[in-house]
DNA sequence: ATTACTATTTCCCGAGTAA
DNA sequence: TTTACTCGGGAAATAGTAA
């Protein structure tokens, strides 16, 4: 599909020559070229662009030159006007699951100055030293779980000691119940499948909360545009 | 006219609703009456995009959820794109036309301490005492003078002392044949028309490049994209 | 070369309606 | 209620061609 069709494309042609300030040159047949029509719609287009007015046309001998009036520009502003607050407004990602017991092995991997220092500094925090486990409930939260793990941004390093190595991660910030600074780990080599998070926050949730098994929480990410659109398309260009 | 059909109105639709994020519910009556179609024909789209690869939909018992794909997205931000440097890229304006001597009532004016201080502190040169008319050759060059005449953004206030008053100006910079800094003035009240421009520059031009009535000269005016277009369009909305 | 008319085809919209 | 089919009318695109 060409998202846009004849008309509209002939109002993007003319601001892209700066139709708005000046006259442009134009024939009908190379018009037709650039947008993939023919020589008569073109013509037909542009005579009607004319009648609506959103151009005026000045035909001189054999040269044409037609320029946006106010109302065209404004067509134009307006679109650009949508499309900016599409993709410059944050979106809000909201997660909900169930707290569940893992294997304690959260809080050994955090203890390990290799993670404990690459998250207090990235994060901004000191972590407490575990994860809450927490498994998503619908289906809809496990797509959002990864998207948001195609654009976490904060990423942890892998590193080796002389037993073994470590795997990396990939995190994001996020509020915990709507109050808490917290930010959610992708690890990975992970035995969890994609229906489950790990948080890690500055305090113990799970006291603070007095959270037991099977209890509902909140993660909410809000993520900025830049970061959310250059993630979301690299991620699939590698 | 509006400026988009159907199936990209759904897009935009979709992308306005974080539908890249997850999931949007939608019917396709209540899509229908947002886009002002049918639905039937709101039907057939979703089809078709779905067919093309731009959405994906999901229909639940007698829920239907849509999302955008990747290349949907990337549709939606190749307009944005395309747009955003037609609004945002700089217009660069060039008049030609011919030197010829006023009645030197330039020279007057500007040595008034009510403008000269002005023009000293809004232009950031001392001017020479004088300006240079210019009347230009073309049509098109008299339009494009409206235009900067529009989107001048320099004023220069009138005033008054006990004899008379002296009525104001507007100025916009520019680069007088390629090379000096100078600045196009409109004044309120001119005896001149519209196929005249005067220029006032820190030096005397005539002399720098020992210009003759009916020399040809050339003035450029490089135009930021913010400035122009709300320019542009409030002058009209007053 | 141009632009743009007329005739034909192709495509699209929406009413009616089925599932 | 939904979604989405068929089908008729009309709009839009192009071929052919005039000016």
């Amino acid at each position: 599909m060409r998202l846009l069709k004849g008309k509209e494309n002939i109002l993007i042609f003319l601001a892209e020559n700066d139709g708005f300030a000046h006259e442009v040159r134009i024939t009908t047949s190379m018009l037709a070229k650039q947008l993939g029509i023919s020589q008569q719609t073109t013509s037909r287009l542009l005579i009607q662009l004319d009648k609506e007015g959103y151009i005026t046309r000045r035909i001189a001998r054999k040269e044409t030159y037609v320029k946006l009036t106010e109302k065209g520009l404004n067509e134009l502003i307006d679109l650009h006007v949508r499309l900016k607050s599409i993709f410059e407004h944050p979106v809000k990602i909201t997660l909900e699951g169930k707290v569940f017991s893992g294997l304690g092995e959260g809080a050994y991997y955090i203890s390990l100055p290799g993670y404990y220092n690459q998250i207090k500094e990235k994060l901004g925090f000191e972590p407490f030293l575990g994860t809450l486990n927490i498994r998503l409930s619908s289906n809809t939260a496990i797509e959002e779980r990864m998207l948001l793990e195609k654009v976490a941004d904060i990423l942890i390093e892998g590193f080796k000691d002389e037993k073994r190595s470590y795997g990396g991660a990939k995190c994001i910030k996020a509020i915990f119940n709507d109050k808490d600074e917290c930010a959610i780990l992708f690890i990975e080599r992970t035995h969890h499948d994609a229906s489950v998070v790990e948080v890690v926050a500055p305090y113990n949730l799970r006291e603070k909360y007095g959270l037991k098994d099977g209890d509902k929480v909140k993660l909410t990410v809000n993520l900025q545009p830049v970061l959310l659109f250059s993630n979301l398309l690299s991620a699939s260009n590698v």
